[in-house]
DNA sequence: GCGACAG
DNA sequence: ATCTTGTCGC
């Protein structure tokens, strides 16, 4: 897959700031994708005490959501976390698994904010700018942005506004459970992004992407049988 | 100036 | 994100 590599990844928070308000500027917010064959999910994971980003993607075969292929990547940690910056953090991690894949997805899910960000440049618009693949910002949590209680209903959204502007929707995957925030990454609508999400979320609170890619981030041993070995 | 604050 | 076993509640 080509990757644009269009701005240094070693810079100070200012420098950042001004590449998110350049890189605004280019993001999608209509439906620009075609037929979806293939989902990705994607996660990142720390070791060594935060030094050692790792990074997974797994992919999966649309709509049966049966998995279909995965890659891990590892680098140094170069840019701490600091909320409004996550993506020059994970993204250079994320794209070397990307980089990886065989398979080029249709659409990518991504750990974190679409446009409900500050800047509306959220990690999801970041990762989709530069692989120029439609994607979309499944955070777990708020940002940026206030909104009314959600139903209980599976399947029921309110608007999540910033600035007398909708940014995303806060939807309920599952009854019981904290919402997720939804938000178009690029090359997507909201409403669109909702429809995928519901149609990636089966019983469990998270999109199976996203649960796939975080089991392989979590994991260890990059290839391990789950038994014990010897060194 | 005082809080809030994706992962 | 990460440190971590059992435990409270539907």
């Amino acid at each position: 897959m080509n990757i644009k590599q269009r701005h240094p990844w070693v810079l100070t928070a200012e420098e950042a700031t001004a590449i998110q308000q350049e890189l605004r500027q280019e993001v999608v917010t209509e439906d620009q994708l075609g037929a979806v064959q293939f989902v990705a999910g994607m996660d990142v994971g720390f070791e060594a005490e935060g030094s050692i980003t790792r990074a997974a993607i797994a992919v999966l075969r649309f709509p049966d959501l049966q998995f279909h292929e995965q890659a891990i990547a590892r680098r140094p940690t170069t840019f701490p976390y600091i909320p409004g910056y996550l993506s020059f953090r994970e993204v250079p991690t994320v794209l070397d698994a990307l980089e990886q894949l065989q398979t080029i997805p249709d659409l990518l899910l991504c750990d974190g904010q679409g446009i409900a960000h500050p800047r509306r440049l959220g990690i999801a618009c970041h990762l989709g700018l530069l692989t120029d693949l439609p994607a979309i910002g499944v955070g777990k949590s708020r940002l940026v942005g206030r909104h009314e209680d959600v139903p209980e209903q599976r399947g029921s959204w309110v608007p999540l506004i910033h600035q007398k502007e909708t940014i995303g929707a806060v939807l309920r995957t599952r009854p019981g459970t904290k919402p997720l925030y939804i938000s178009p990454g690029h090359k997507i609508s909201l409403l669109t992004a909702i429809e995928y999400v519901m149609s990636c979320t089966t019983k469990y609170r998270l999109p199976e992407t996203t649960r796939f890619a975080h089991k392989l981030a979590s994991a260890k041993p990059a290839q391990s049988n789950g038994q014990l070995s010897i060194s």
